[in-house]
DNA sequence: ATCGCACACGTTATAGCATAACGCAATTGA
DNA sequence: TCAATTGCGTTATGCTATAACGTGTGCGAT
């Protein structure tokens, strides 16, 4: 159960997201997808949820924005943590994962028995072209 | 320069989410204050945006909701990395600091040449009783 | 074959979150 | 007194996301 092949519009989207520079909202992907038979917002979110699904794609919380996800590993399975610095001059995300993090929010976690179900990192700031 | 004197909206919107038992959106506190002569949203957003600037509530961005801020310690000085469980049964949310954590995300960014403004951790899962 | 089901799709309408832009009043400090 | 700042109230608007309905297509079971 690895990726399935995906439909014309869950490509349309992903071919979007994957030739843009930064992150994207649905309305965004939206407009850029006219020319191709994009008519309404369900369109885009019904294919960001496929993608989202298969990890091709993240979304980042504090932007109500989408990326194409850049891990070099396949996306058969899920990866682990995720986080993102997030440049406010030029738009700039960057994913990275690091095991350190995850064992240490695991632990805290672990500490309050809480279940983890989905992990968000996002990192706002300024990348070192505009600091 | 600590926490200045809360204006009556302020208070209010501080009152409202510090008796709640979890998050709550800006239009679900407008809704509870009402009765007191709010009108609009933007009278909570408002309030909202002063209350974050004190520290004296945090926004969960992944919610689009906002807590009152509970930790032990003064909030006349920033605290550092604010992390969040978000039960996705009970709704209870449980802010924590760890100095662990704060210190490696640190190291990963410098190695970036990232300049960090504000850190969002949030896990999503359920607590202990939902599990 | 054809029935039933799962799934992607298209459309319209609606819900939920957030800010722009205007004007007024009270406070402060030069 | 005058200007600047801050909070407040209101109306309008914009952005983000989902509900609800119906259509069509593929595919396995009967
Ligand atoms: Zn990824
Ligand atoms: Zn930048
Ligand atoms: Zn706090
Ligand atoms: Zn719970």
């Amino acid at each position: 159960m690895g990726t399935p092949q995906l439909t014309k519009n869950q490509s349309l989207v992903m071919g979007a997201l994957a030739h843009s520079d930064g992150p994207m909202s649905a309305y965004t992907i939206l407009d850029k997808l006219r020319d191709h038979g994009f008519r309404a917002p369900l369109q885009v979110y019904r294919a960001l949820d496929k993608l989202l699904e298969y990890g091709l794609v993240h979304r980042l919380e504090s932007l109500n924005a989408f990326v194409a996800c850049t891990c070099p590993h396949e996306h058969e399975h899920d990866h682990g943590v995720t986080a993102f610095t997030i440049c406010e001059g030029c738009g700039q995300v960057t994913e990275f994962h690091d095991e350190g993090i995850e064992q240490r929010l695991s632990a805290l976690v672990r500490a309050q028995s809480f279940k983890t179900e989905k992990t968000t990192i996002e990192i706002r700031g300024h990348c070192k072209s505009c600091a």
